[in-house]
Parts: C-alpha cells; sequence; structure tokens
RNA sequence: GGAAGCAUAGCUCAGCUGGUUCAGAGCAUCUGCCUUACAAGCAGAGGGUCCGCGGUUCGAACCCGUGUGCUUCCA
C-alpha cells in the first residue's frame, strides 16, 4: 500500500464515522453489563457548533469512549431543547423577512410557521455532532418539545399545582421588553454601566417655596414616583415629617415617608419611590401602603399613565424629561455615575423591573433533599468547589417564575372560566369536570373555558430531561429507564448550575424519587488567549467547522483538551491547533516506519540488541496506563491527555523506536515486529478517547484486521505492575545517553564523527545489557569499560558512573570548560552535602521526622559523597 | 455591599499527607543538524526571590495571619 506522507483526515473523518455508526456501535441496549450512562445537555434547537460545545461534547465522548472500552454498556444520548425565547425570536425575525408580522397570525398558525423552521433547522447542531466523532446514540434523540414530553412537562405542572407549589400572583419580575416576556432572575446579565445621576428638585407642599432634590439613574420613572423617602434619623429632612411634595411634570401630590432602609449616604439621602418600576420600591410601597403607577408598557415605551411622553421610547424618554425639567429650573445637577444594570440573556436588552401576574414554583420543600445529595456526597461535584455555590444558592433559593408570554413552548394547563376562576389540569376535558363539581348549579350550561396564553419556562421542561430521555411520563416501568437511570455524569457549564443542575437535581428526587445523576462534571468557560469569554458579538469565536475543515475533528478536540485544565477555564490558543496536528503526523510517521519493516521480517534474526527495549517499553506502558487510570478517575482530561502524548512521542517515538530500529536495510527479527506493532495498538487505544479518527486509521493500517476488529470497541487490558528496575535502568540509560550527545553538543562534534567510549562504573551488567543501544544512540563506533582514566579524552559524570569520550577525528580537545563545570558541580554538592548533615546532626529533626525521611536522607548523603567521589576521581 | 477562588519559567498550567521523584511539564526561546519515519522533524541547552510581609515548625511553594493584585458568583 502506498502511504501518504502525512495523516489526511477528511477522508478517514467521514470513512470512520460512516462505519462505527453502520456497525451500530454507539447503539446501546440493556444487558447484563454495568450501564454507564451520560444524557448530553440539549443545546438549543436554534444552535450551531461553538467552542463551548466542542469542549462539552469532546469530553463527554472521552468519558463514554473510555468507558466502553473498559467494559460498561455505555448509552450517550443526544437532543435539544426548544429553547422558547431564542427560537421564537428567530421565528419571528424569520417571518419578518416574509413579511409577516406575528401579530396578524393566530397562535396555530405561528406555531405551524415554528414546527416548520425547527424541521428545516433544527437538526443542524445535532450533524455537526458527529463531525466531533461524539459516539451518540442516535436512535434515543430527543426534543423537549415532543409529544411525550410535552405530556410529561404538563403532568409535572398539574402535579406541583395539586401539591399546592405552584401559584398564580403579581410580582415584581424582570421583564424583557424585546421579546417581551418575563425572565428568571437566572436570566438576567447585569453589567457595569456608565450612567447619568441626576439631581432633580421636587417642591414641597406648603406656603414657603422649598424643595427636596432626590437623584435617580432613571429620570423617566419620575412619572410613576408615589412618594419620596428619607431617613428617620436624617436631621436635614427631619422638619418634612407629615408634608408632602410635589411631583413635576406630573403634577402630583405624594407623601414624604420615612424608613431606614434609605442609605443616607447616597445621593442626597432623599429617594423617589416608584413601586411599578423597582422592586425594592416595591417592597417599600407595601410596607408603607403607596399607590402603584406604571407608566412603562410591556414594549418598553411609556404608557398612557405617563401623560405627555405617552408612546415614546424608555431611553428618549430619559433624555427628554431631562431637557424639560432643565427649561423647568428644577435639575440640581448631573453627575457620571457607574452602575450595574440587568440585560436580557437572550435579547441583550435592557431588563426592566415590572410588576406582573405570572405563575410561580414555590422551590423551598423541593430544594430539601436536593441539598442534602450533594451535602452528603450522593451527587459528586467536579470541581468539588461548585458544592458551596450549590449549596449558598439553594439555601437562599427564591420562587421560580415559571410563565413566560410566549408561544412556542408547553402552554400553562390552566383554564379560566367566565369568571375568572383556575382550572388546573391535564385537559380542557378534565377542567371542564373540574368545573362541573365546583359550580353544579352551572354544570347544565356549556361553560366558556379559556386556556391561559402563557407558556412554560424552557427550564421548566429540561429539569426533566435524564428521565424524560428514557420515557419516564408514558412508560415509568420499563427497561431503559430502570437500567440507565439514574445516569452517571453529567458534563456541562458552571453558568448553568442552578438554571438546570440544580433543577434536574430537584426533579429528580421529587418525580423520580431517585437522583438524576452519580457525579457533574464542570467544563471551564472557553476563553481566548486574552482570557476574554468567547462571544458573537466580540467576534473572538473561532469557526469551529472551518477548523474541523482544515485540521480535522481529532485535532480541533485535541486543541482543546490540551488547555483544558481541569476546573479552570479554557485559554483556547489556535498554536495547540498546530501541535495537535503536528502530533497526528508524528503517529503517521511512526506508523510508516514500523509498516517499512514488515517486508523485512525475517526468522532467526538476532535480537537480543534489543530486548531491554521491549521491556522497558512494557514497564512504561503499564506505568502510564496506570497513571492515566487515575487521571480520568479524577475529570483530569487535560493531564491524561498530556500523559498519553508525552508517552506516544518521547517514550515510544523518540527513545523507543530508536532503540529498536535495525540498521538500513538490515532485517527484523519477528518478536521485535509483533512486540512493537502490539505495543502501538496499545498505546493507539490509550489515545482513542481522545483522537478516536487518526487512532483508528492507524490501527486498521497496522494490520489487516478481522470484521467487527475495531479500535473503538477494543478491551483495555489489564497491565500487571511494572518492573521498577527496568523503569530506573530506563532512566539510567536515557540519561547516559543525554549526557554524552551534550558533550559531543558542546564539543561541536558532528551528528556524524564517531567516537569511542570507555566506561568506569560499578553497573557493569547494566550496561552490559544496553550497550549496543547506547552505542547506536552516542554513535559510538566502540564502548568498552576501563577501570581508569583515559588520555586524551573528555570526561562525564553520569550519577557515579565515570565515561569517557574520545573523538579520534577531533584536532584538539578542550577540555576546561568542561572542568569548570565540573568543579562547579562539585561546589554545588558539597553546599548540598552541608545542609544535609546539618539536618542530619540536628536533635529535632532526628527525634520528630519520620524514619522514612530520616533514611532518606541519609541515602541523600551516601549518594553526594559517592558523586564527589566520582567527579574528583574524573578530574584526576 | 456579601461570598468564593486564584497568584509557581516569556505563556498556559502540574506540584498528593510539609521533608530531593521539589522547584517540574507542554508551548515559546536559543544552539547544532536536510541523520536512511517525520524540518509539521531530530539532538541539546538556557530560563523561576514559588506575589510582598510576618508567624508556626527541626524543616514551608505547601499550614496560619496580613497586605497587594486578578477572576468569578450573588445583591
Amino acid at each position: 500500500m502506498e502511504l501518504s506522507k502525512n495523516f489526511q483526515h477528511q477522508q478517514a473523518e467521514n470513512q470512520w464515522y460512516n462505519h462505527w455508526e453502520k456497525k451500530g456501535y454507539f447503539k446501546s441496549t440493556p444487558d447484563e453489563r454495568e450501564p454507564y450512562t451520560i444524557v448530553m445537555p440539549p443545546p438549543n434547537v436554534t444552535g450551531i457548533l461553538h467552542m463551548g460545545h466542542a469542549l462539552n461534547n469532546t469530553v463527554q465522548d472521552i468519558l463514554i469512549r473510555r468507558a466502553k472500552m473498559m467494559g460498561y454498556n455505555t448509552c450517550w444520548v443526544p437532543g435539544t431543547d426548544h429553547a422558547s425565547i431564542a427560537t421564537e425570536a428567530k421565528v419571528v425575525g424569520m417571518l419578518r423577512e416574509r413579511g409577516i408580522d406575528k401579530k396578524t397570525l393566530s397562535r396555530d398558525e405561528f406555531l405551524g410557521y415554528a414546527w416548520e423552521w425547527k424541521e428545516k433547522y433544527g437538526g443542524i447542531i445535532l450533524e455537526q455532532l458527529r463531525k466531533l466523532g461524539c459516539a451518540l446514540d442516535w436512535d434515543r434523540t430527543a426534543f423537549t418539545l415532543d409529544e411525550d414530553y410535552y405530556a410529561s412537562v404538563i403532568r409535572v405542572f398539574v402535579d406541583l399545582y395539586n401539591k399546592g407549589l405552584i401559584f398564580r400572583g403579581v410580582k415584581m419580575i424582570n421583564w424583557d421588553p424585546k421579546a417581551k416576556t418575563a425572565l428568571s432572575d437566572e436570566e438576567v446579565n447585569h453589567k457595569q454601566m456608565n450612567s447619568k445621576l441626576t439631581y432633580v428638585k421636587y417642591r414641597i407642599d406648603s406656603d414657603k417655596e422649598e424643595y427636596i432634590t432626590i437623584a435617580t439613574v432613571r429620570p423617566e420613572t419620575i412619572l410613576g414616583d408615589t412618594a419620596v423617602c428619607v431617613h428617620p434619623e436624617d436631621e436635614r429632612y427631619a422638619h418634612l415629617k407629615g408634608k408632602y411634595c410635589i411631583i413635576p411634570i406630573a403634577n402630583r401630590r405624594v407623601p414624604i415617608i420615612f424608613d431606614d432602609y434609605i442609605d443616607k449616604e447616597f445621593g442626597t439621602g432623599a429617594l423617589k419611590v416608584t413601586p411599578a418600576h423597582d422592586i425594592n420600591d416595591y417592597n417599600l410601597g407595601i410596607k408603607h401602603n403607596l399607590e402603584v403607577i406604571d407608566t412603562i408598557a410591556e414594549d418598553g415605551t411609556m404608557s398612557d399613565a405617563a401623560g405627555p411622553y405617552a408612546g415614546m421610547d424608555r431611553f428618549a424618554v430619559r433624555k427628554k424629561i431631562v431637557e424639560d425639567l432643565k427649561e423647568l429650573g428644577l435639575v440640581v445637577k448631573e453627575e457620571d455615575y457607574t452602575n450595574q444594570v440587568g440585560f436580557s440573556e437572550r435579547t441583550d436588552v435592557v431588563i426592566e423591573p415590572r410588576l406582573s401576574m405570572q405563575w410561580w414554583c414555590k422551590m423551598g420543600d423541593l430544594a430539601k433533599p436536593a441539598i442534602d445529595a450533594v451535602a452528603d456526597g450522593d451527587i459528586d461535584f467536579h470541581p468539588a468547589k461548585f458544592k458551596n455555590l450549590y449549596r449558598h444558592w439553594m439555601e437562599n433559593i427564591k420562587d421560580w417564575c415559571v410563565s413566560r408570554q410566549l408561544w412556542w413552548g408547553q402552554r400553562i394547563p390552566a383554564w379560566y372560566d367566565a369568571e375568572g376562576t383556575i382550572y388546573v389540569a391535564k385537559t380542557a376535558a378534565e377542567a371542564h369536570e373540574q368545573y362541573k363539581a365546583k359550580k353544579p348549579a352551572l354544570a347544565a350550561e356549556k361553560p366558556e373555558m379559556r386556556q391561559e396564553e402563557d407558556v412554560l419556562d424552557t427550564w421548566f421542561s429540561s429539569w426533566l430531561w435524564p428521565m424524560e430521555v428514557f420515557d419516564w411520563n408514558k412508560t415509568p416501568d420499563n427497561k431503559d429507564l430502570a437500567y440507565y437511570y439514574p445516569t452517571n455524569t453529567l458534563v456541562t457549564a458552571p453558568e448553568i448550575i442552578f438554571f438546570w443542575v440544580a433543577r434536574m437535581i430537584m426533579a429528580g428526587y421529587e418525580f423520580k424519587g431517585q437522583l438524576p445523576f452519580k457525579e457533574v462534571y464542570f467544563t471551564g468557560i472557553v476563553r481566548d488567549k486574552q482570557g476574554r469569554k468567547m462571544s458573537k458579538s466580540l467576534g473572538n469565536s473561532p469557526d469551529l467547522l472551518k477548523m474541523i475543515d482544515d485540521y480535522g475533528a481529532d485535532v480541533v478536540r485535541f486543541s482543546v483538551m490540551i488547555c483544558s485544565p481541569a476546573g479552570n477555564d479554557v485559554l483556547f490558543d489556535e498554536a495547540g491547533l498546530d501541535q495537535g496536528r503536528n502530533f497526528c503526523n508524528k503517529m503517521w510517521n511512526a506508523m510508516k516506519l514500523v509498516k517499512g519493516w514488515e517486508a523485512r521480517v525475517a526468522d532467526g534474526v538476532e535480537d537480543s540488541q534489543v530486548s531491554f527495549a521491549l521491556d522497558w517499553m512494557d514497564a512504561r506502558l503499564a506505568e502510564v496506563s496506570g497513571e492515566v487510570a487515575e487521571l480520568m478517575k479524577d475529570f483530569k482530561l487535560s493531564e491524561g491527555l498530556k500523559t498519553v502524548y508525552s508517552l506516544i512521542w518521547n517514550d515510544f517515538c523518540s527513545w523507543y523506536l530508536e532503540w529498536v530500529k535495525p540498521a538500513m536495510d538490515a532485517p527484523v527479527s519477528a518478536h521485535v515486529y509483533e512486540r512493537t506493532i502490539s505495543v502501538f495498538e496499545q498505546l493507539l487505544q490509550l489515545l482513542h478517547p481522545f483522537m478516536p479518527f487518526v487512532t483508528e486509521e492507524i490501527y486498521h493500517i497496522l494490520r489487516t484486521r478481522a470484521e467487527g476488529d475495531d479500535l473503538i470497541n477494543k478491551q483495555l487490558p489489564a497491565y500487571s505492575a511494572p518492573t521498577a528496575e527496568t523503569l530506573k535502568q530506563g532512566t539510567m540509560l536515557q540519561e547516559v545517553i543525554s549526557a554524552v550527545r551534550d558533550t559531543r553538543n558542546k564539543s561541536q562534534l558532528k551528528p556524524k564523527e564517531e567516537i569511542e567510549l570507555w566506561i568506569d562504573t560499578q553497573h557493569r551488567a547494566f550496561y552490559e545489557r544496553t550497550i549496543d543501544i547506547l552505542r547506536k544512540q552516542v554513535n559510538a563506533m566502540q564502548v568498552g569499560f576501563t577501570t581508569e582514566g583515559k588520555h586524551g579524552s573528555l570526561s562525564i559524570v553520569v550519577n557515579t558512573d565515570k565515561l569517557y569520550m574520545i573523538m579520534p577525528n577531533a584536532t584538539a580537545v578542550d577540555s576546561g570548560a568542561q572542568k569548570e563545570e565540573m568543579q562547579k558541580e562539585i561546589e554545588y554538592l558539597k553546599g548540598f552535602l552541608l545542609s544535609v548533615e546539618k539536618k542530619l546532626n540536628n536533635e529535632k529533626f532526628m527525634a520528630n521526622a519520620k524514619p522514612e525521611v530520616v533514611a532518606s536522607e541519609r541515602k541523600k548523603h551516601q549518594d553526594a559523597l559517592n558523586k564527589i567521589k566520582a567527579l574528583e576521581e574524573s578530574l584526576g
């Protein structure tokens, strides 16, 4: 077979993904094995693959593929989230482009368009996950707005309502004037803004001309003011007790109230109170029984209550009213001021606090078992630091606003009769039954029942995800649910710990009576090299699909994972792409080298020379496999990848292959060839979860494989404990080789120039075992043993062995620098020796230190002495 | 305003129960090599007051206190 110069990802990746899928390797059905289950955090159905998805899904794929190799029956469930606000906004936008105004459509017509949009674009992100290599069980693909899922959400709502945990009420909510819907607190992002603090004086209603000055960053809300509030102990305003003042422009007479909520230091110490448009003012209003005047309409324009400004945009009014107040001479001054302003997570417009009738879910009781589950370790968080954050939030949990003024989503199953009585039921028919039972006198008439227009918050459906993907609602006793639930690992971003993770835990206990997953792994947030969060607006988010096209999915996965320290944010650096690409080529070329031996394999070739290399490589493989297993268990995936990378590049390619590499055109022993292929396979296997395509490809080129012999399915072997002696000798051999090469370099020897090497050592057996490797690796024509120095040589000391290097072709040997260096080393060692001796002579140390520490200090002492001796002898 | 986390090489980070596996890895840098798998490579090297200060200890990158700087979450 003709092998290309480098690894070609395009064809290989497509081919292998199709092969795996066709073979049904991604599919899972319950069997006698232990399951390992992950439910994918469903991306928004509107989504396209970005770095966050790439990280999150690569992590999951690594866990799934590794678990599969460890013998688990793995099941990874894909799906999408209907994402009510985001999707509805997209559909509205699409309609606008087609010249259709949402307002002219009925609910059903709109939903028709929405489903059409979903069918057309909704699967894009799932297709993109295939490109990434994700081993997802596609037959299980779920969607949070599917018919069965819908029914489940409705059931849960009715259930909570009947338990008294859902209620309807007017509260101050976060209003998104663009999407025209309520948002939960979690959907609001606070940003620091440069605002203007405007000082406005309100006239006191008295005979004298006197004023009270307030400061505000939102002057447009002045029209909704229904009081001015000052601190009861503020002497400046003590004389105003029982007085009233006049709201300018509105010319409304409002009371001056006293409350110790006021911060005397802020502004003028006098606060304008607008119960309709600020949560704190609202609370004050309740306390002091104030009137509520709503001056801002649902679209962010001023309402009729705003008098002359009715219909104008809130921000336009903010400017205009200040101008008008200035004309009236009521503006005292304006100051620059930075404050926190809430923005809608979905539409990025400024949130308007607004009073509104919404549906709420009481969370306190639901939270209790969920708090305990994490505190008691029934659910593990990685990294553990998120446990605190979780507990803190859960213990201060507030009622959840679950209604949204949208159409795309589960419509709240509540019906109102003509008198406004509420009936919550799964269906209209059931609501009708309730009506008949409740109002028997009217039962004969056909009641006019009107269903609630609002839909439920998207998270009110996705909190059921781990149960509902296994069809909990419709067939609660089904085999899959019993087998796969609770799932094993949830992999998600810390940003949605409250939105989603906490609520899934609550839902799991409340409805299924069981935790939804056993552990949660929080990935970092993907940032750019400068540490900025990747975002569309900054334009610092690389085009993932282009990257996959250019470099291949393996390389993209590599580059994301290599810079994903456990528990920290990911500073994505495109340099990782080159590193990953180079790594693929390294393996590809190693494969070409080994493949090239195939035709030269012969029986009876003497291979004793390389038996050490084989033993050492086996030992390293066993050792590092153990390290990787530990790292993976602790979710140190990045470390795990680095470890495998280094094992392949350094141990296997740089050392092992060079050690066993036959001379040009020399035959290769069948034994060496076989074991080299075998080691290569095991290395590929360790790497496969991280880089599935290139490993599968090379695996298949290394040998002709039987049908079904694919790397993805290969079970990890149990390694016997590596021989410590072999490992130690390997390290020693490397040290000797490096030391000689260093000396060669410093003597400016050309790589082709041969040397003679004479060794004065106590470890003769070790050198005899490795002497052929050593000769080859330092390009020596001869390596021999001696018990005395060699004239005309450079001496090298490695550990306590003395090596003498002779360069036959070098005209003059300048050993001055060499000697100086050795002298320096002696100095250093003597200092070191002193510090060790000080310890050993310290009675307190000898009394308090652990015996093994004392022993190790003694050994250090002896080693240092030996080394100094060797160096001194070497110097002559 | 409340809370948490972080600070180690130019960059990104490891560093367990305090003790030479303790100052380490990768990338970047420098030097020499087109050596018969790979120049997208090979070989070798240099580089750090472990943020400052104080304490505990025979012994501190690690524990405690404090200061400074940064990040995140909540209000």
